[in-house]
DNA sequence: CCTACCGATCGGTAGG
DNA sequence: CCTACCGATCGGTAGG
């Protein structure tokens, strides 16, 4: 008889992304075979080759899909009426590290392996990289109007970038830094600069203000 | 009869150190064959080894060379007894960033593929990378010295490597923006804050390093 | 004739 | 310093 597909099959899809995700990110994309995504994931060659129509289709998903959400996420930040524009630089940093910690090898993927893709995807990824720096360049004009080259304000945000991407070579998972405990550092530092930056001390007290509301 | 070793062997061991440097840099370690680097030295493959035993001695060479180079620094800058200590770190930002840019290429291959080394000769170069992390920790332990825990003064000088070396990703070689401009901006920004920041772009103003903490 | 998946192997190319 | 190759492994696909 007619079998559908298999109602498990975008299940399935996804759980591959997992499983070559992880090996991307522990080995590189050029150091991992498509028999290393199929042992992570469980599964033969064949059938990877079933779902995704090759390598670069697996890459391509990861980075889009996880770029995807960072785009979605600065859209809804900059739709909040409930935060005042000032905050909003603060709730980006925020969101962002939570996001993060919750996707650490598909941000590790989309920072170290786009580079592998071919011209055409890579540029439509590097699109959607360039609408998150925008964003957080918008955030840093509000604070700093006074600043009129943009070009500045873009700088500004690609060296609070190399700050929270970087995380991901230091940062150990079992350590007793977090990216929950890093975040306030983070925002201290860049607000206030190391000579503002009030006691630096173990527990990372919830932030008064915008910090509280990052949870919702 | 006995030939001597050619005059010049060093000298063409250096060069094809460069040009694999670019190569790595521009394609990564693994998307790299020996027949690029061949190419790119204008040798054939069978020169190449007789220069270097294979892949990863060259990739070790150039990691070595500039990590030594950087453990150079910082000393000097330790030793130098001219610079007062609540200096050292500005200066060595400056100076780092100066030889960051004239040599990308190693230092790029520093960041991204040293990973792709055999655990020894990995670990003999991430030593390395220690002893700079420790150089700038106690700078930066110097101007807070009201932060006991030597764990966050290396979280903070992590946050500034991220910054200064995640310029590689997005400093244009041909862009307005250089890392002779960029150093000031950094300066400010880690030393004051956002908050703190004057116009950007201009000279970076002296130092306010008042140790007053402010309980939250 | 569909989807789901296997064991086996293709043509090319890697480091050496 | 080059050409000619090797053992192995690559990404991707065949028949059933």
């Amino acid at each position: 008889m007619a079998r559908t597909r298999a109602h498990n099959y975008e299940d399935q899809k996804e759980s591959i992304l997992v499983g070559a995700a992880d090996m991307f990110a522990r080995k590189g994309y050029l150091g991992t075979s498509m028999n290393d995504v199929a042992e992570a994931c469980a599964l033969s060659k064949g059938s990877l080759y079933h779902y995704y129509r090759d390598k670069d289709e697996l890459l391509i998903s990861i980075a889009e899909n996880h770029v995807t959400r960072l785009v979605t996420l600065v859209r809804s930040v900059e739709q909040d009426e409930t935060i005042p524009a000032r905050d909003r630089l603060q709730v980006l940093i925020t969101r962002f590290l939570i996001e993060y910690s919750d996707a650490q090898n598909s941000h590790r993927v989309l920072t170290e392996d786009v580079k592998y893709l071919p011209e055409a995807a890579r540029q439509r990824i590097l699109d959607q990289e360039r609408v998150v720096v925008k964003g957080f360049a918008d955030a840093i004009a509000v604070l700093r109007p006074d600043v009129k080259a943009a070009e500045l304000h873009k700088a500004v945000a690609m060296l609070l970038f190399g700050m929270l991407n970087w995380l991901f070579t230091w940062l150990r998972p079992d350590g007793s830094l977090t990216h929950a405990t890093i975040a306030p550092l983070v925002c201290e530092l860049f607000f206030n600069g190391l000579g503002g930056m009030r006691e630096m001390s173990k527990k990372p007290k919830p932030k008064s203000l915008s910090a509280t509301r990052v949870k919702a």
